[in-house]
DNA sequence: CGCCTAATGGAACAGAATTCCCGTTTGAAA
DNA sequence: TTTCAAACGGGAATTCTGTTCCATTAGGCG
């Protein structure tokens, strides 16, 4: 006798329920087959079929438990933003924001994070899910640097109340703008601009909260 | 005398030969129903056959014309950077930013500018086409207000040598990453604020050019 | 007004993406 | 170690997207 009414643990998102040693390796096999296509083909040229192919992996497989390329991205960012990068501490807020503009510049002018960076930006404006995931991963960067203005605002370099994580996107801004909205080319003075801009807004109090 | 020898001037770009009434008629109606295409599914849903049907065109036309998404996506960009929108002139450096950044906040936070947009750089960064006429569209709304900063420098507001494009990217940047990179909400504040910061960075001299 | 051909539109066609089916492999609990 | 079902893999079936062919319509010039 044969029953089969195991239907519905196995519905919901595979991979949970037994993580272990085979699915946490074929996960790991397609993100970064996911990647590698991203850095090839941006997030447009993303293809179920041939991140199967380059993970090794069957397409049932891929489509099963990612859905659709929106969904390969948005577990990329998930994975990405687990793997945190320590801020800077310099001793002044301008030596923090520049060190952190230069990162941002460098991770967007890197021929291999540029275009991944293209990609997930591509992807959150084309799905919702992505757009969350993509939400969360700046959350956590944004928060980590925030540390470097708080640490300004004890020093008194800055006006009690300021938002620590406004002044933090306000260095990224301008070199995220440039990157995917303008499109225009990036150079290391547009970075220091951007931290020294920062810098004097957030010390002339501009970014206390309301 | 026979001369058929004019295959050349037809097989480059359909539309450009016999511009006149039909032709025409056809454009518009492909690029709004690109553009209600956008409103609704973004680009990920941008679909030429839908494309057609919705413009009441054959979706022949739509391909030989168009050739791709990020065909249509390029043509409609190159149209909105037609309509051109006149800069303020409030008589400060601080109100004239203030009612650009107004302007952009109301464009992103427009039930229908705001999906097109959004669109438009989920394009952009997966075409190089759409990301030059994007770029060509942002130039041109720049360089529009890249005046009021102009006057600032006239009146003494801001040093002389202030790149006043600059100014103007710095003003829209907050808005733009909050819109499509950090996946935010869009508030007034936001707009105030970045109006504010970048008014303050260029009194201090950070836009100077080099 | 009438010709010539650019441009269009419908339908058949080709190809890629996605789903379905079912047997095989393998992690983990007994 | 044994057992059982979760998770995987290959390939057929299906659906959807994009291309090509050819007849038809309609600008623009003489």
């Amino acid at each position: 006798m044969e029953q089969n009414s195991r239907l519905k643990a196995a519905s919901l998102t595979p991979g949970t329920v037994r993580p272990g040693g085979r699915t946490a390796k074929v996960r790991a096999a397609v993100l970064e087959a996911t990647q590698e296509a991203l850095v090839e083909g941006g997030f447009h040229g993303l293809n179920m079929d041939r991140v199967a192919a380059r993970a090794a992996v069957g397409k049932t497989t891929v489509y099963r438990r990612w859905g659709s390329a929106a969904g390969l991205v948005a577990d990329l960012l998930r994975d990405m933003a687990e793997q945190s990068v320590p801020a800077a501490d310099t001793g002044s807020l301008e030596g923090d924001l520049l060190a952190n503009a230069r990162l941002v510049h460098r991770t967007l002018t890197d021929p291999r994070m540029g275009p991944v960076f293209r990609a997930v930006i591509a992807a959150a404006a084309c799905d919702e899910e992505c757009a969350t995931a993509l939400h969360g991963f700046y959350a956590t960067r944004v928060a980590a640097w925030a540390t470097c203005v708080e640490r300004a605002a004890d020093r008194g370099e800055v006006p009690a109340g300021t938002d620590a994580g406004e002044v933090v996107r306000a260095v990224s801004a301008p070199l995220y703008y440039r990157f995917a909205v303008s499109c225009e080319p990036l150079g290391e003075a547009d970075a220091e601009r951007a931290a020294a801009a920062a810098a004097t807004a957030a010390r002339a109090g501009t970014f206390t909260g309301n």
